[in-house]
DNA sequence: CCATAGATCCCCT
DNA sequence: GGGGATCTATGGT
């Protein structure tokens, strides 16, 4: 059991539930993954923010309105957007990951990326490249090996940070709901100012 | 450090 | 033909 077929929760709970979790790549032979340290809920029909508010339906959004656990890979400028289904096809909702914590073959994502240390993964876009996602990737499973979430390899956030979407302006109430997750503390979230924790934000292991 | 412009694909209308 | 859940380079302070 994992948060991702798990009924009860809401498309926020996951979001925030996903904090922590390892995101793995499986592609031409190479390993790479990052623990996920920045979400975005995106709640639908409701929500003007979201792709398929007002039930939109295009071939484009097919994989929204498959099941949970559905990728959902969508392209803007030239740049991937990784998103995970977390309902069903009459509740098309989704969370964008936002950033990862380079785990597993940080030196393949370096070469990808073309760029070292924070700036390899802080923001979406960057780490669809470091982790080598493309449109073959939309409409996949999350449980298949070429991308996936793993549900037994787990971090706990000391904190989590509730904050409005990037990106979003004028959308009335959703431009400031807090609907944007993200691990207080941790150098890999986007657009980041503050302090960096020594422990990046994560509860130590007891072993 | 901050703000801004331009890149550059599709998709959708 | 317009525009976007982004990123980077650039130029100023």
């Amino acid at each position: 059991m994992n948060c991702l077929n798990d009924k009860s929760l809401t498309t926020e709970e996951i979001a925030e539930s996903l904090l922590g979790s390892l995101l793995v790549s499986y592609k031409d032979g190479q390993l790479t993954s990052g623990w996920i340290v920045e979400t975005e809920a995106y709640l639908g029909k409701v929500d003007e923010a979201c792709h398929t508010f007002a039930g939109k339906q295009t071939p484009r959004l097919m994989s929204m309105y498959q099941d949970a656990g559905t990728i959902y890979v969508y392209r803007m400028h030239t740049h991937h957007l990784f998103n995970v289904v977390t309902r069903s096809s009459s509740e098309p909702q989704a969370v964008l990951i936002r950033a990862i914590e380079p785990h597993d073959g940080e030196d393949i994502q370096n070469i990808r990326r073309g760029k070292k240390g924070i700036e390899m993964t802080n923001g979406p876009g960057k780490l669809a490249k470091a982790l080598g996602i493309t449109m073959d990737d939309n409409g996949t499973g999350v449980y298949e090996p070429a991308v996936m979430i793993d549900p037994k390899r787990k971090k706990k956030p000391v904190m989590v940070e509730k904050t409005a979407r990037i990106g979003i302006p004028n959308k009335g109430k959703w431009t400031d709901e807090l609907l944007r997750f993200s691990v207080k503390g941790n150098p890999y979230v986007s657009r980041k100012k503050g302090k960096t924790e020594i422990d990046y934000g994560w509860e130590a292991v007891l072993n």
